[in-house]
DNA sequence: CGGCCAATAT
DNA sequence: CATATTGGCC
């Protein structure tokens, strides 16, 4: 074996380091090839012939990770053999004809994938990946030490668990950049997260186990991508695939700061391999994703603004390890992102009707949570797409590209509003969720009592505001109650008003 | 608890 | 430098 799994867990800087053998007759080929290999840190050797390439393989003394072979017609015969004979390194194949029977036949002799040229750095960058997949392979099979073949086993399993998932993304509409987050490696087999367990963190192996056959709706767990090999904990992984989507540790080289001295979070994060957790309980970071930004949304929709408490909230969404105080922030960061730049720079301002309570900033004393729903649910305020003159359209800028991930999959209308003017907003409603029966009874309650529980919402001169900003700046989250007109209704109400051509500029509503 | 917001992390 | 989150405080 080339290389095992613990060399690889004690290597300092992988891949760095790396010993590539590299056959290729092209000689600038291979020069440009060489150098972007070592621009990544491996260490080339790098031969012309194959007769040199196959002495120096038989040296065990060099002691090659990964063998990058051209193959061309003509000389596939000689490369088949070279493949033959390099059995234990891992080797890729390479080549300009990107003809399928040979890619076939490099992989049924052992190559470990075929890369057409030209080598990007892309494609070279983590072929690294395959020195990784043998020694892990083998270290399973080889290593006496339970503990060790546990390690690859979750390791395995974990990519297992990278690929169903990120197979899952793909066919997947509402697929959100975080999945692009990481440059596919080019081995479809072996994604690039190399975790290693810490002992000192392991409580079980079923609850990863667990964690394996949890449903692919998951957000894998992002990536590290440091020097070294850093590794999750199996609590770690755990947690984070019982947040079901989401959260996600710090980057796993740091350490849990006691909360009190949060400032050495960054000494701590020396110790990137051997931290010793002691309380096995690391800060983690709330990650909030699409997933569950979808299932926050969704809690907050069934509870209604009423009741659309964090504590409660948090019930709903039923996420392990979600704070109630993630949620309240999360709550109110989304009201203050909107109150920001609804009514921006207005500081000293109160809503019209202004009410007796003495803190300024509670323009919603009792109703602070998404404060603006309610309005939007009067057809007189905004009954109908399109909105009053007073406010074009700027058609333009509502593509989907131009929302944050989430805003493609979440609904933020409230039920009723779907029910009642989805139609009118062109914008058939997907339920992401069957039906919640409390819901209706408290949305059509609000139906029928406008004012129910709004009694002072803001006059229409702050609720224009609120319409002009969701308007004008489609990037920005829409208040609950709000949701985009579908680009088809825009086009189509545009060609009504006898515009037929979209300017392609996507900015220039003021 | 629920909220707000300054301090931090990213 | 702007955002996103956390930590604390009220």
């Amino acid at each position: 074996m080339v290389c095992t799994a613990n060399d690889l867990l004690g290597w300092k800087d992988f891949p760095k380091g790396l010993r590539v053998l590299l056959l290729d007759e092209d000689i600038d080929s291979a020069n440009v090839i060489k150098s972007k290999l070592e621009e990544m840190d491996y260490v080339v050797s790098a031969f012309y012939s194959e007769n040199d390439a196959l002495s120096a393989i038989s040296d065990k003394s060099k002691g090659f990770h990964v063998a990058i072979v051209e193959v061309r017609a003509g000389n596939e015969d000689g490369r088949f053999k070279f493949l033959e004979r390099a059995k234990d390194l891992p080797t890729i194949m390479t080549s300009d004809v990107n003809c399928i029977s040979t890619m076939m036949k490099c992989i049924a002799l052992g190559a470990v994938e075929f890369l057409e040229k030209p080598l990007s750095e892309d494609k070279l960058r983590n072929i690294w990946q395959h020195v990784a997949h043998k020694a892990f392979n083998a270290g399973a099979k080889d290593e006496n030490e339970l503990l060790k073949s546990e390690e690859a086993l979750i390791r395995l399993e974990k990519v297992g668990i990278k690929q169903e998932i990120i197979q899952n993304k793909e066919h997947n509409e509402e697929v959100s950049v975080e999945s692009d987050k990481y440059h596919a490696p080019s081995t479809p087999q072996l994604k690039q997260g190399m975790r290693h367990v810490d002992n000192e963190d392991q409580t079980n192996l079923s609850t990863e186990k667990e964690c394996v056959e949890h449903d692919g709706e998951s957000k894998f767990v992002e990536i590290t991508c440091d020097d070294h090999l850093v590794v999750d904990n199996v609590m770690e992984t755990n947690f984070s695939k019982s947040l079901e989507e989401g959260i996600n540790k710090p980057s796993s080289n740091e350490c849990c700061p006691d909360p009190k001295d949060g400032k050495k979070q960054n000494e701590a994060s020396e110790h990137p391999i051997s931290r010793s957790s002691k309380s096995g309980r690391r800060k983690v970071k709330v990650d909030w994703s699409s997933e569950l930004h979808k299932k926050f949304v969704q809690a907050v929709e069934q509870l209604g603004v009423d009741q659309a408490i964090p504590s409660r909230i948090l019930e709903l969404m039923n996420v392990e390890g979600l704070t109630r105080h993630n949620v309240a922030s999360h709550l109110q960061q989304k009201y203050r992102l909107q109150r920001r730049h609804i009514l921006p720079k207005e500081s000293g301002r109160k809503w019209p009707q202004t009410r007796h309570h003495s803190t300024p900033r509670n323009y919603y004393p009792q109703k602070p949570i998404m404060a603006y729903p309610p309005p939007y649910h009067s057809n007189q305020v905004y009954p109908t797409w399109p909105p009053p003159h007073s406010y074009p359209p700027p058609p333009q800028t509502w593509g989907p590209p131009y929302y944050p991930t989430w805003h493609s999959s979440v609904s933020w209308l409230w039920n009723p509003y779907q029910e009642t003017q989805a139609e009118t907003w062109g914008c058939p409603t997907i339920p992401s969720h069957p039906s919640f029966p409390q819901n209706v009874s408290q949305f059509q309650s609000n139906r029928t009592m406008p004012n129910n529980s709004f009694d002072h919402y803001p006059g229409d001169e702050v609720i224009d505001k609120v319409v002009k900003e969701a308007i004008n700046k489609p990037w920005l989250p829409l208040p609950l109650g709000l949701k985009p007109p579908s680009t088809e209704s825009v086009i189509s109400e545009l060609s009504k008003q006898g515009i037929s051509t979209v300017p392609p500029k996507i900015n220039g509503c003021h």
